[in-house]
DNA sequence: TATGAATGAGATTTCATTCAT
DNA sequence: AATGAATGAAATCTCATTCAT
């Protein structure tokens, strides 16, 4: 799968899209001339207009391919497929899942962030965003969430919305800060990163040690759990280091 | 804490700047013109540029409130000392940082995201974050984190800066979805999910039930943690509410 | 009454206007630029922008004045008033009328030919044209004709309407060839061409010499009236050349 | 005989002559651009330029099949034949030649609308319309009014070349108010609107019942036709309806 | 100090024309 | 001969900035 956007496309267009998505990257939507895209594409700057009719459409030819490559039928089968994959246990089906839509990420990551950064501002994009890209992707976590709780492996008070929000807020944060802050985390270890980000969300950060009279206050809702955990033996607060 | 960013400027200067800020939240900076700046701040064009020599001076005008509100003495003391506060336990301590940041943030939220989602595209915004802000509030979290890693109660192998970026991840994150998808996440309770955050940070997803078996690979520097766990009693029952 | 569109309109405004007209009326809208406006009213070419949205709403810009200055209310009052003035003949009405309408058309030519020229490509135009100019100068003609038929002045079998646009042909085709063709008609007397077409419109070209055998078959509605004619003594027959 | 320009054209080359043409009236010469008459004529845009090697090139060949065709010398000759007819009398002559011209004009509507319309913008059909159509054209109906004014039948006051313009000006304003405002005059039957045109043209509307003392003052070269209507019992008052 | 009209450089977009296939 | 993609000059329009009042 390469990052052109679509392979039926002239090779023209596809050349003027991959420039002008490079320059979205490098320097917005905003800043980048119908100039800039025509040296960069190294083609006329009306041969632009033949393919995308306003600068606008080279914006939103970005939101189809995403939503398919990452929404489309076949990569949310995949997704699920990963999840319910019961041979594997919870970890590697979790780590499993990180790397392929990371790798994914990365893949499209010029699409992605513009998408992303362009969002908020683009009434278009925020649309699809919201009402197709977001639920899609939180959909599919939660109802992995809902069944671990249904379960009783995840803890119910934390709420099959907020696990898949958390998970994805791992996810995300990764990448930003990979991005954005290179200099502290340019050179991470993605395989590395995966496994921790999984061990955090399903073990947290706590070797136990010190934990039996910290825990115990998530929020006014909390429904007692714990009941049910009580009886189980061999519990998170097994979990402890030493 | 007001959101003007100086009280110390004048009152035309203070108008200006709180219209521009609005308008870069809901339009973002270039698409922003100073023609809707005045017109927001009640003020003529010429006036603006009596307070700001140029419009990028407006956005560059962002990051020194920023700095000082986020990152200066007086608030990074403040979240020192809550993190050194060693009467209150992680839960606590954590808890009321993410609430101090939270509230930190929600205040500042127009100058916030507008450095943020100008940032990449803005080559002095893009320095001051990289090297000043990324740094400080990053760093201030790794302490953090290296003395919980140290005394044993956080997991070595997840990493200071790791756990750090995973923490503000789950932070960012929220306000993230909060604000992007508020069709979704709109009607959270901060402080329910700030609970809901600590704890997975801590403790993790996992009830601990189904888990034995599952733990045990963090990447290749794992040592093996869940050994001492099995033989744990109490468990998670242990974290309860009250 | 100056040929300004609007005494209200800021000095500017008019400037642009009256150059943009002087041009329309030289090169049409489609070729004039407006680089070619902002030079003739000596303004720079971003200050049309300022006053006329688009260049299309410098064009729309005329028909405006042009409704109230040929069919405001007081204008139509003016000619109705004329054509009732039932002291004068006739032939003084009709004169008095195409004399108030030439002048006026006169005033407003640069404006009129470029509504006129314009029209048929451009749908705001035509559609006003058709549905707002057209039936009230049109009608307002109908409505004399339809008296003057009444009182079996005016040859019923013409028809109001026609008579209406016949009258108005000869002054619009009076005005066309005068400006199309100034080497042919170019010096024209307008008193006397309006004397002219009154006497043509009244009492036809004809001195009555020849017509006995050559009237009456004014399409087939006629009702035989050159039955009517054959017995007259002396009538028009009489007007024969041999 | 076709609309098309040329019989000897290539069938490719008439395409697009017609496809243009028609673009050309519905939407001007300016607004119309290469691409809709490729479209329209079912031909590639490059393919227009093997034929006419400019746009404008497209707009010129309106005229020389236009000038053919009104003022060729077989039509003129036609013309001036029906002209000359002289065992008919004024009346049919002038509705044969108002026929005659009528229906050219709506075989060659698309070519003359062009014409006319682009001539004041375009200096080459300018000076062709004023140094050749206008003058043959109003030159041969001044031909026929000078001899009827030297007969005695016309009256010499209204001049011959003003009679000319006049009979020219009622055919051209039946054209243009049918093809403008076709909400008021687009059903006309052509047959009795050219009656009624040759009708008032010789006669007048006036039938005679009210006129003795309203004739008698077109511009000082008036020779008092009046004297011979006053003369006139009935007169033209026989010819009403009632 | 404040205003807002005016500016003009620069952005997007159009379209007649060319040219390789 | 025919095609239609590519071109780039020229058009319309935007907007940060200046400046006379």
């Amino acid at each position: 799968m390469s990052s052109s956007p679509d392979a039926e496309w002239p090779i023209r267009q596809q050349q003027i899209f991959e420039a002008a998505l490079e320059l979205f990257v490098e320097q917005g939507f905003q800043r980048t001339t119908t100039q800039d895209i025509a040296r960069r594409a190294k083609v006329a700057e009306g041969t632009i207009f033949r393919y995308f009719p306003t600068k606008r459409d080279l914006l939103l030819g970005i939101m189809a391919p995403l939503a398919s490559r990452f929404f489309g039928p076949v990569v949310l089968r995949d997704a699920r497929r990963i999840l319910s994959e019961t041979t594997y246990d919870d970890r590697t089906r979790l780590e499993k899942l990180l790397a392929n839509r990371l790798s994914l990420a990365q893949k499209n990551l010029p699409m992605l962030r513009t998408a992303i950064w362009e969002a908020p501002h683009e009434p278009h994009m925020r649309k699809v965003f919201q009402e197709t890209v977001a639920p899609q992707i939180v959909g599919m976590a939660e109802d992995f969430m809902n069944i671990r709780i249904a379960e009783g492996v995840f803890k119910k008070e934390l709420g099959e919305r907020t696990l898949a929000r958390m998970l994805l807020s791992l996810l995300m944060g990764y990448v930003f800060f990979k991005e954005t802050v290179p200099n502290m985390f340019g050179d991470s270890d993605d395989q590395q990163e995966i496994a921790r980000m999984v061990e955090l969300f399903l073990y947290g950060a706590s070797t136990g040690a010190d934990s039996a009279e910290t825990q115990g206050k998530t929020g006014e809702t909390r429904e007692r759990p714990q009941e049910t955990q009580e009886k189980t033996k061999g519990g998170q607060g097994a979990r402890r280091e030493m």
